[in-house]
DNA sequence: CGCGGATACTGCATTGTGCATCATGACGCT
DNA sequence: AGCGTCATGATGCACAATGCAGTATCCGCG
């Protein structure tokens, strides 16, 4: 292994160019990166503080950064800015495909394992999925009645915004679904939960791609 | 969380909890598990193949399952079963909150940095993602439609599988939504843009709590 | 018999997380 | 003037998780 001088031997992650695409909008400090993302990134890209910090020193190493230090009194401060190289990069990781969002949750996995405990547990999962998803509803919606830091940027903003919260409302909305299901279920009514079973299957079943070209393999 | 007696110093993370409930179905050697994940689990729990490799051992580590060595002719094959304590940790866990949900989208980055590159982009994202949805939606609806590995299983199955079904249903119609949204941000029509940006910030701020308490912010 | 694909893993380098820790600045209270 | 408290602005460490390459065996097929 060699040193190699000008570019070395660092890949961009994900992560890179989440803190690269902060970088574009104005210069900031890691701290201020850190309360950005987790403001608006952390919606469909949660990444933990610590990385935050760690990507903006690699970000200089890519040369897709600078920094400057700056100093508050007898307290250092190091704000760091995109170079010409970081815009490219940016541009050039926009015009890439992505990979499939995915959703993860920890109560989604309980539902999904709940016949190795009782419904009482079940029924409790669904409702703490219901409140979680309710508070982010209400975040977002304060969010979007409330003023834009970057108000020239709204016109896109809210796409992903939208797209945030149509995925919190489907979330909403099935944890309101889910709560009578769970009745069903405990109801003891066998046919009735036959029928709901085959119904929800029917539901999901009935769901193919847009266009109704027959599928084929 | 407790700590049983005589079990070393390792911490159970989600991801033991979710290899745990799938070794409470049957037992599984690694591969199996691997394979189980990838189709069951990835849906709202993605973890790498390796990641599964890695938690069956610890597992066993915790005193939560047995390693049983087998063999098909030459070839070691390892089966991973539960053990009693496994069962107790994992109904422990079933009872306990969750973490919320989360989103995590390449597409919805781009989608939001998307004022640092041409619409073309912007759109190509959106089109990839309904692709990417639609797929999800019609492997959703190929399994509904298929046999289940545990019929008795189906009850509560039905219920995660609905909610994924759901939360790309919610992607795939925001994708049709959003293609509209670009168009309307292509046309040039700066009254029309101006409205659109409006109008979904007021959907998204009438989106509070299911109570129908007043918001204040 | 040779070939390819499914099975069944392991090793290594690197990224990312969670938690603890530390230090200063700003502001208000008494 | 002194004190407390919160926001600012990070760093270190251990461990979890990923990505990718590598290894080797089994099985069916021509």
């Amino acid at each position: 292994m060699q040193y190699c001088q000008g570019v070395p031997n660092i890949k961009a992650t994900q992560t890179s160019y989440a803190v690269l695409g902060l970088l574009a909008l104005k210069p900031w400090t890691t701290y201020e990166l850190a309360r950005q993302s987790e403001r608006s990134l952390r919606w469909f890209f949660p990444r933990a503080e610590r990385a935050v910090y760690l990507e903006a020193k690699r970000l200089v190493a890519l040369g897709w950064a600078e920094s400057t230090k700056t100093a508050t009194g007898r307290r250092a401060s190091t704000v760091y800015a995109i170079t010409r190289a970081g815009r490219r990069a940016l541009r050039a990781w926009l015009a890439a495909p992505s990979a499939p969002p995915q959703l993860e949750s920890e109560g989604a996995i309980k539902i999904f394992f709940a016949d190795q405990a009782g419904t009482e547990h079940l029924r409790a999962t669904v409702e703490l999925l219901a409140e979680q998803t309710d508070d982010a509803l209400d975040r977002l919606a304060t969010m979007a009645a409330g003023a834009f830091t970057f108000p020239d940027r709204m016109r896109t903003n809210v796409l992903s915004m939208r797209l945030v919260s149509d995925v919190h409302q489907a979330l909403a909305d099935w944890a309101d679904w889910a709560a009578g299901a769970v009745d069903v279920l405990d109801a003891g009514d066998e046919a009735a939960v036959e029928r709901q079973t085959r119904e929800t299957l029917a539901v999901i079943a009935g769901r193919p791609a847009r266009a109704g070209t027959p599928s084929n393999h």
